[in-house]
DNA sequence: AAGTGGTCTAGACCACTTT
DNA sequence: AAGTGGTCTAGACCACTTC
């Protein structure tokens, strides 16, 4: 390597200085390859490769940023491990989108207890926009008045209606998001808040509870009320983990599953 | 490097066998690291280097295996991902135990909705020794006669009984397991299992649903029957993907809830 | 043939822990 | 001081894809 990158500090040749953080000055160090990998997540953020996209290869990233192709590698090995980027071998590193098979099973857990899963179909119950409930605004960090988008919709498996779904969206984030939109669609939703408002669902947390079905719900599934249901409340985050979405599922277990790996 | 290593093939001083394999043979090439990962595996298995030991460095391996540093630290930074060894810096590696606090959270995900999780007081129902029903031996891979070990257990939170759990383990893996060492013994019962048993469960998978209390459930929970549970059936492997545990919990999620984050 | 990611090596230095 | 894992580099060759 020729001279030291001037945007980037390397603890290797700035030992005194990595030992010596000021007490107060925000001056502290974290291997190349975290903070390569820290300015490509903010490209990802900035749009200036979008999802599906070819990302630069490795010998131009380490051109533009001054290091070894090694740790331009280490950068992306991790955020291909974080579902950020997918490799594909002769072809190039692209930006993961929602729009594969692939991402659907992540983020939807329910499987047939039997036979293959099939492809959900989506019919909207309802749109509207409204003042974020403070327990939503607390998950979505917004202030108290904010407006939100309240989603209302059930999910079908061979016509058979199995998951009701209510989800809360940030006003300012997905203006213009119509019932009409929603509806002409087709895909996954996560595929058209990707491609339509730019904000791509990374991760999410879940609390998982078994609950009974009020009237409304197990009008919706066609089941009795009182009917044991899973309720699935959401939180997910985009980039940043900023939070950007509450979901609250209703599931109907019983042909299904949810199925879940622990590592 | 000296020579080729003679128990190892590698793809890059064998190339044209790698682009010939022939059909019927199970000549397979793997890459040199995956084989080395393979090699630790096997003596994680049989026992060189037990739960909680240091294993031998990074240098050592790879001149135990005639390879470079670099590929047995792909291979350890695999199964270090994989939770089956603990990378600490300055110190070495270490094999993966259920004798931490780590391991704890990995595999039981029922989380207080507020306050810190505590430790859970186990209860156990009763213990004893039948033939495997149709559903445990097909999932544990038994032929049909053959003797599991059923126990019934409650666990409690702050005084609170929360779990009803239910447990199948294969009679020849358990031999001598019986309430009296269950009761005496103090941690966690997977640590039991890996000290006593030589049996280390490595992953699981599990299948979650709700359901109703019945009576039982019920009395053992302090709860009315019909009360929504929820319902998580777990199969648990040990290293080379065999099954070792079923288990059916009944988890009361008034107030706490199954924690899962998607990635 | 040229470009991409995937593997492997060898050597340097760093951060952390123990002796 | 010596040993461990952690980072970084440079260079070679392989497998796969595209032109």
């Amino acid at each position: 390597m020729s001279a030291a990158p001037s945007h980037l500090t390397n603890p290797s040749t700035a030992a005194s200085v990595s030992k010596l953080p000021v007490a107060g000055s925000a001056a502290t160090f974290s291997p190349l390859y975290q903070q390569i990998k820290v300015l490509i997540t903010q490209s990802l953020q900035a749009g200036e490769w979008k999802p599906g996209e070819l990302i630069p290869s490795e010998v131009e990233l380490a051109a533009r940023y001054k290091v070894s192709q090694g740790t331009v590698r280490k950068a992306i090995d991790e955020l291909s491990a974080e579902n950020l980027v997918v490799r594909r071998q002769g072809k190039g590193t692209f930006v993961a989108t929602h729009h594969e098979a692939r991402a659907q099973f992540r983020f939807l857990r329910l499987m047939p207890d039997a036979g293959e899963p099939h492809p959900a179909e989506n019919r909207i119950i309802e749109v509207k926009r409204l003042r974020a409930p403070v327990e939503v605004a607390r998950l979505l960090d917004l202030r108290g008045g904010d407006a939100v988008i309240f989603i209302k919709r059930v999910q079908s498996f061979d016509g058979e209606p199995i998951i009701v779904d209510e989800l809360w969206l940030p006003g300012a984030l997905f203006k213009g998001l119509t019932t009409e939109r929603l509806v002409e669609y087709k895909g996954p939703m996560y595929g058209l808040f990707e491609t339509e408002f730019g904000t791509r669902m990374i991760r999410a947390t879940e609390r998982i509870r078994a609950v009974s079905a009020d009237d409304a719900a197990a009008a919706l599934l066609g089941v009795a009320s009182g009917t044991p249901l899973l309720s699935v409340e959401r939180v997910s985050y985009t980039y940043g983990d900023k939070p950007v979405e509450v979901r609250r599922g209703l599931y109907l277990t019983g042909r299904h599953h949810y199925q879940n790996e622990l590592g």
